[in-house]
DNA sequence: AGAATATATTCGTTTTAGCGTATGCGAGGA
DNA sequence: TCCTCGCATACGCTAAAACGAATATATTCT
C-alpha cells in the first residue's frame, strides 16, 4: 500500500549529507523555505556551484523546489522513508552546534531585516517559515 | 579540557557512511567485536576491499582495531562527539530494518554455529559480544 | 518584441573514490 | 630459519564528483 521503495538506501541520504556546502545550505533551510539569492548571499559561493548542490539534494529527496515568478524557493522535505527522515532530522539538529552553521542562521537573520540594502537581495522574496520538518526540539 | 575539537566535521562522518559496503560493515559490528575474515566470508567480497573499507571506517573514527595472534577484530565505537555518535547509532537503528542487513547479521549467526565447516573460518576467533555502542533499542 | 533578471544546465577540466592485482608485514608453526 | 596465514598497503586504472566559465531557460519589465 505504501508507496516508497521498502528497501531505502541509506549510502545515498548519507552522500547527500557528506559535503559540507550541502550542509550549509540544509541548515539555512532549517524550519525556513528560502530563495536562491540568499544562499549565494550568504555562503558566498558562484551562483552555480549553489544551484548545483540544490538540485543534487532535489534528486537526492532531501529538498523540494518552489516557482514564484523569477524566484525559486527551497525547503527541506521529509523523506517518506521514516528512517530517513529521523536520520535527516537528528542531522539537522547536530549541525545547529556547529560554529559555522550558526553563523550562518545569525547572517541570514541580519540579512532579512535589510534585505533592500543589498543589490543582490533586493526585491528579493523573503524567507518563509515552514512546518519545521526537520526540526527535533522546537 | 575536552580533548575533541569543538567543531566536529559531521561532513567526514557522512562520508564514511556514505557506501554501501561500509554499511554492511557497520551493520555486522553492531553490538560485535568481529574478525576480518568473517566480513570477507560473509560479503563474499575480495579481502584487500574489504581491507580498505574497514581502513576507511577507522579514520573516520567510527571503529576501532584489535589484534589477536593473526587476527584483527574490528568494532564500533563511539564518536567523541555527542552528536556524532547519535548520528551513528541512529543510522545503526535504521540500517536493521533493511532486507540485506538482516541477510547478513543472519549469515553471521549461521557461520558462527559452523565455523569449523568453512575452510576459510576454520580456527578464527568467533566474534563477541561488546557494550553495544551503537544499539538503540536494545 | 526585446532587454533584464534569477536560476539551471552544459562543457571541459581537475580532483577524488573505489576497485583489482600485486606486494608487504606481523604472527605462528614447522 | 623459513614457510604459511591473516591482513594491510601500494600501484595503476576507471569512474564519479566538484568546480569555474560559459550558455540556456524562464519570467518579468519596458
Amino acid at each position: 500500500m505504501s508507496d516508497f521503495p521498502k528497501s531505502y538506501d541509506l549510502a545515498l541520504l548519507f552522500a547527500a549529507l557528506a559535503d559540507r556546502t550541502r550542509l550549509r545550505l540544509l541548515n539555512l533551510m532549517s524550519g525556513k523555505e528560502v530563495c536562491v539569492c540568499y544562499f549565494v548571499e550568504i555562503l558566498g559561493q558562484s551562483q552555480p556551484k549553489i544551484s548545483r548542490h540544490l538540485a543534487y539534494l532535489r534528486r537526492a529527496g532531501v529538498v523540494t523546489a518552489r516557482r514564484e515568478g523569477k524566484w525559486m524557493h527551497y525547503k527541506i522535505v521529509a523523506p517518506k522513508h521514516a528512517g530517513a527522515a529521523r536520520m535527516l532530522s537528528e542531522a539537522l539538529a547536530v549541525l545547529r552546534e556547529d560554529k559555522t552553521m550558526k553563523a550562518d542562521l545569525a547572517r541570514l537573520a541580519k540579512v532579512c531585516c535589510a534585505a533592500q540594502k543589498l543589490p543582490a537581495l533586493d526585491g528579493a522574496p523573503l524567507p518563509v517559515s515552514v512546518e519545521a520538518v526537520g526540526c527535533v526540539g522546537c
